[in-house]
DNA sequence: GTTGCCTTTGACGTGCGCGTCAGGGTTTAG
DNA sequence: CTAAACCCTGACGCGCACGTCAAAGGCAAC
């Protein structure tokens, strides 16, 4: 398949795949004699995890991390358990698990932040109500 | 006065001030005979009062919409009631309690998501904590 | 006078995840 | 065979609130 229809399959665009490919989140697909890439399922499996990723807030630096162990969020695609088991020993293993606390945490602060900020704006627009 | 001291007085930079000038936050300032702005206390004040506003996490264009009122914020800067009162009739009766409310709106809304983002995220790294 | 900081306008840079356009070549349906 | 729809690379646009640089002039102290 080529470009068009490898982004329809994980839902997004071209523009998204060469540019996801130009950072490094995804590798260099097969081209065709004239030079038009073609992905196959497994290029399209490999998509969706870097696009469930990206969604979940996950930067683009944060996916290119661990681009090399992508794979091990599709395995079959139906991974019951933790795709990004933690080590017994308290340090990250992976630089998975590294950047999903990084984010974790970024998200935390930035929730914080923006609560205080609604609670001062509603405080001087009159006393708005909590919640 | 001339720039450096009236932001510094303000706790911002000259470019912050020149910015708010030309977006039409502050009203052009007085002149010296060679060309450079003149500031007073008044201005100094009004300034205070766009970076509270602007810190509240309201944008440039809400502050623009009502910067013919700013005054109303910074009488003696020392308003114990409501610096927007809301009319009576329960339309907005001044553009500040309006651009407030979209702003109360869209923060609560980006909390949302983010939490949400986060609740997810902690979910697929293997079941984080709530809080 | 002259040294050194301050000010002027104008224009570009920043971060992020792509969207959009330009100017070509390729594939496919009729 | 032709037209439409696709693909290629490269480059700029976006939104936001300024930061930063550049070239030129102003101001106060010594």
């Amino acid at each position: 398949m080529r470009i068009g229809d490898a982004a329809a399959a994980a839902g997004t665009t071209p523009r998204a795949l060469r540019f996801y490919e130009e950072r490094g989140l995804l590798p260099p697909p097969a081209r065709s004699t004239s030079g038009q890439r073609v992905y196959d399922l497994t290029d399209v499996i490999r998509i969706r995890a870097v696009r469930e990723l990206l969604g979940l807030g996950l930067t683009i630096e944060d996916v290119r991390g661990f681009a090399s162990r992508l794979d091990l969020f599709t395995e079959t695609a139906k991974p019951r358990c933790s795709p990004a088991p933690a080590a017994p020993d308290g340090s990250a293993a992976s630089p998975a698990s590294a950047a999903v606390a990084r984010r974790l945490a970024a998200l935390d602060a930035e929730i914080d932040r923006l609560t205080r900020l609604r609670d001062r704006l509603a405080h001087a627009a009159g006393g708005g109500s909590a919640q």
